[in-house]
DNA sequence: TTGTGCTGTTCATTAAAATCAAAAACATGA
DNA sequence: TCATGTTTTTGATTTTAATGAACAGCACAA
C-alpha cells in the first residue's frame, strides 16, 4: 500500500530512498468497512488519511439538524480536517467512509516529524495545501456561478467515477441542491 | 503605515523588534485611486497587498464573458490571486481597488526572503494560508447550503462595512446572485 | 446647465429549484 | 426467500431566483 502513496507523490515531487524509507514508517496501513464513521465530531482530528481505495466523505449538521456533506474524495486524494487536524482543535466534522476502505493514515506529531526530516516531504505538505486552497476556490466559484445542472455536468466531467459509487443524496448535497432535483438533472442527461 | 501591518500581525503572532524592522524593510506603501486595476489577467501576479485603508476584489470573465467577483476584501487583510503569486504561474484574475486604497506591498522574492530571516513570518504566513483555507471552505458551504437571502444576512452581520462602500452589482456576483435579486432582498430587509 | 453613462430599483414574466407526498427500486439481514 | 428499511424516482405544487425591459437617481463632464 506504501507504494500507492510514493508513486502519486513522486509524480510531483521526487523522492529519496531515504525519503521513500520515512513514508513507509510513518505512515500506517489501516481498512475500514463501508459506512465507517472515522472520525467524529466534537473532538481533535486523530489523522491524516491517504486514500488507497474507496470512497470517503466529509460531512456534519447545521443548525436544522440536516446532514450536510461538504468534501467527497477517492484514490489519489487525503482527507481529514484539515485546519482542525493541523491546529489541534476540535472538528464539527464527521470523516466517513462511504465504500470500503483502504488507507494508510498519519497522525500531527508523525507529519511533523516526517517534513522535519525530510524537506521533500515538506515541499508536498505546502503543496497540498495549496491544491486544497485551489480546490475550494474553484468549488466556491462553481457553486456562485453556476446551475445545478452545470455542476452536475462538471462533476460528471472531472470525477465520473463519483457518480458510480457514491449514494446520490450525498453527492446533492456536496453539489448544493436536494435529491430530487439532482434526480430529474440525471433524467434529463440520459 | 507600516505600524497597521505589524499591529494587526502582532495580534496573532508575537513580533521582535527586528521582525519590525523586516516588515518595514520588506513592505512597501503604496496608494491608488478607485477603480484601479493593480494586477492584470493573464499575467503572473506581481505581489501580495496588505490593505490598511479601503476596499478591494479579485474578479474574472466567464465563457460568455460575464464579469464575476470572486473575493472582496477590506482592512486588516491580504489580497492577491494566492495561488499563482506562490507558484509564479500566470493568473486569470483581475486586482482592483474598489474604492481609494492604501496598500503595503511585498513581492515573492522579498517574501521569501521575509520568511526565511525570520520564523514568525514564517509562522504568520502559514496562519494567513491557514485561514485564507477555513475561509474558503465556509464560502463553499454557504454558498452549497444557504439561501440567496440568508447569504446576504450573514454578508451584513459579518461585514457590513462591504455593504456599505462596494458598489451593489459587485457584491451580487460575490454572493452568487443576480443585482435585481440583490435589489429586492434588501428591499425586503430594510 | 443639460446631456450621457452608470448604478440601482421596479415590474411582469419565465425558468429553476425546493417542497410535499407517494411510489418504485434496491439492499440487507432474519 | 421474504420482510423491512433505505435510497431513488416521480408527480403536483409552491417558492425562489433569473430574465428582459423600463425607469429613477446620481455623478461627471462638456
Amino acid at each position: 500500500m506504501h507504494q500507492h502513496l510514493i508513486r502519486n507523490i513522486s509524480a510531483q515531487i521526487k523522492l529519496s530512498q531515504a525519503d521513500q524509507q520515512l513514508c513507509s514508517t510513518y505512515f500506517e496501513p489501516v481498512h475500514f468497512p463501508k459506512n465507517r464513521v472515522i472520525e467524529e465530531a466534537g473532538q481533535v482530528p486523530q489523522y491524516l488519511y491517504y486514500i488507497v481505495s474507496g470512497f470517503m466523505r466529509l460531512f456534519h449538521y447545521n443548525e436544522q439538524g440536516d446532514e450536510l456533506t461538504t468534501h467527497i474524495n477517492c484514490p489519489p486524494g487525503f482527507i481529514t480536517s484539515y485546519t482542525h487536524f493541523i491546529n489541534g482543535t476540535k472538528s464539527n466534522e464527521y470523516v466517513e467512509c462511504i465504500t470500503n476502505c483502504e488507507l494508510l493514515k498519519i497522525d500531527k506529531s508523525g507529519l511533523d516529524k516526517l517534513c522535519s526530516q525530510s524537506s521533500s516531504f515538506k515541499d508536498y505538505s505546502i503543496l497540498v495545501f495549496q491544491q486544497s486552497i485551489t480546490y475550494n476556490e474553484n468549488r466556491s466559484k462553481e457553486l456562485a456561478s453556476l446551475s445545478a445542472e452545470q455542476r452536475y455536468q462538471n462533476l460528471l466531467k472531472n470525477y465520473p467515477e463519483i457518480l458510480l459509487q457514491v449514494p446520490l443524496q450525498y453527492i446533492a448535497s456536496f453539489l448544493g441542491m436536494k435529491p430530487e432535483s439532482l434526480s430529474r438533472i440525471r433524467r434529463k442527461n440520459n
